[in-house]
DNA sequence: ATTCTTTTTGTCAACGTTGACAATTCACTT
DNA sequence: AAGTGAATTGTCAACGTTGACAAAAAGAAT
């Protein structure tokens, strides 16, 4: 029925060789002659070999897995997670697993417990807000696991990170909005545990001080979605001295203070201009079309991948990569 | 360094018995005594045992891990997917592979090779639009990998599917919107390729039939996706004599449409009424939230793995799942 | 009691690969 | 020509589990 796969003894019987030389040129190891080494990849394209997982990592030490520990409430940004991992795992050949940790349970100690029981996985990709959590980070290390960061805001250095430069990239959005004319600035704040959002609102902050903005910031809080982003843009452009210009710390958010605009029957932009920051799917997907910074998630994705595949095996001498945002003008700030 | 993992031999060991007999347990064979049984799951909660899946694939015959073949634009749709079956794998000790086609490349073929060749699992999900590729299915057959499509279209009875009835509850829309006194209708199509939007579509005009409705129901030509949504709206929007009522085949097109009168100065739903289908994230993420019809695609991945993991690998004798939908009525056709 | 089933438990060889180590070959020195 | 060390290739035992089959124990039928 099933099309029997060829194995490595098949290999090693066609081109002449042991098993154990097709193992050494399969797994790219020093010491093959070259005619012995062309032999060999003769063979296996002829019997369209493939390594079996499964006796790979039961023979030895690698899983030839990548996992990605996530528990966003955002679709659009855990695609893009997976997108990136998947990419960096398809060319090494490796294979990507999906956990779902629901931190919002108070189970979570057991949930972490379940999952890295029977995780084999050479490493771990954590995303936000897991990076942030002590509880993961230290089950992972007691296991010995390998882990990337995902834009970690906690613990700077305790692990291998990938990050962009949050702080510089509000503040290019300062910049924007002071380019453009706007003198009252209003914010919207992240909800209080997701670090990344407080280096946001530091560097928006400073950057307009920088730029001599004397007119104190309106601030409301909310969490990072659409519901909450309308009562906090209700509330900023109900104020009795209403901003100008509003910078939400997402874009769901951002489009909740733009849906809060509408229904008060302001015009985006003429009336109220307003950023966000992700570059995530709705940021299209609202109009005006919103701006707002493009945070290469599938990028650093894949450099996590990429880091977990190359080290195979260690959270020694963790590395920290920061890979280039960018910013994204679109009408929702047009003048 | 890392804990050393319990073997079954160290269970069989405590348990003081072999360690085909704790296999036996841990597969819930039958012919097992009810003493040994407890003595052995006992064993296993002291030792923290866990069976090793690399292990048990290269000696069984089963991979214990799920995948999942898709290709879908929307981020919001595939989560869907993958949170349903992760909760049925996870309930079973299985694993969950993504594996991303991308459909749109020349090299599709190539693709699904490599995919096929290097992917151990009981079975795959496969998802629109794959469900009705005949090449993708072909693929499986022809290896005789068990899966199972979700929201099929093409290919009735095929293969194990899981579906709700896309065509009542279209005509469940048609009369939502009949009730609320509306005789002008719109129809935004999608994309030809999409069967389920055929029978949508399909079953949206026959309602209308029946419910004895006379004018010309105006019909347009759209993507999926929001851009397209937009000018499809602004088409019907701007006929001599315009619809009332606007029914989109998913929801983001519909939100292009919402877009699209928002543009032209009209308030919905006051001057038209706009529903969408699928209640994605979009729907409850636009001003004034959407009606649309519930698509239970979290339900339909989880059943979907259930069975491939209960039937253990066959596609033959397939099985055919309906899973209920449910009519959304929200703000975007309040009267 | 004795035999015949049936149920329960055990033994042993795969499964396909890697890691440790041994053996061979090769290219230089002397 | 022999000796040396390095480069290349080979052998064999794991890895932790399941499947096929054998053995033992327990019940049922005589």
């Amino acid at each position: 029925m099933t099309v029997k796969r060829a194995t490595i003894v098949d290999v090693a019987k066609l081109a002449g060789v042991s098993w154990k030389t097709v193992s050494r040129v399969v797994n790219g190891e020093a010491n093959v002659s070259a005619g012995v080494q062309a032999k060999v990849r003769a063979a296996i394209a002829q019997l369209d070999y493939v390594p079996h997982t499964a006796a790979r990592s039961l023979a030895g030490s690698r899983a030839y897995t990548i996992g990605i520990l996530f528990d966003n409430p955002s679709p659009n940004y855990t695609m893009k997670v997976q997108t990136g991992a998947y990419a960096a795992c398809r060319a090494s050949g490796y294979h990507l697993l999906i956990e779902n940790l629901e931190s919002g349970r108070d189970d979570v100690a057991q949930q972490i417990e379940a999952i890295l029981m029977n995780a084999r996985v050479d490493g771990f990709i954590v995303t936000p807000p897991l990076t942030d959590n002590a509880a993961v980070l230290d089950a992972l290390e007691v296991r010995a696991i390998p882990y990337a960061r995902i834009a970690p805001v906690s613990f700077p250095g305790r692990s291998n990170a990938l990050s962009i430069d949050d702080g510089r990239a509000a503040a290019e959005i300062a910049h924007h909005l002071w380019a453009l004319g706007h003198r009252r600035f209003g914010l919207v704040n992240g909800p209080a545990d997701h670090g990344a959002a407080g280096t946001r609102r530091a560097g928006f902050l400073a950057a307009l001080d920088d730029l001599g903005n004397t007119s104190p910031v309106s601030e409301s809080y909310g969490g990072f979605d659409f519901e909450t982003g309308i009562g906090a843009g209700r509330y900023l452009l109900t104020l009795a001295d209403p901003p100008t210009a509003i910078f939400a710390m997402n874009d769901d958010s951002a489009a909740g203070v733009m849906s809060a605009a509408a229904q008060l029957g302001l015009v985006v932009p003429r009336d109220i201009a307003i950023a966000g920051f992700d570059d995530s799917w709705v940021a299209q997907s609202v109009w005006p079309n919103l701006t707002t910074v493009y945070q290469p998630i599938s990028e650093m994705s894949q450099a996590a991948a990429e880091m977990l595949i190359a080290r195979g095996g260690t959270n020694a001498m963790p590395e920290q990569i920061e890979i280039p945002y960018r910013l994204v003008p679109r009408a929702s700030t047009q003048p």
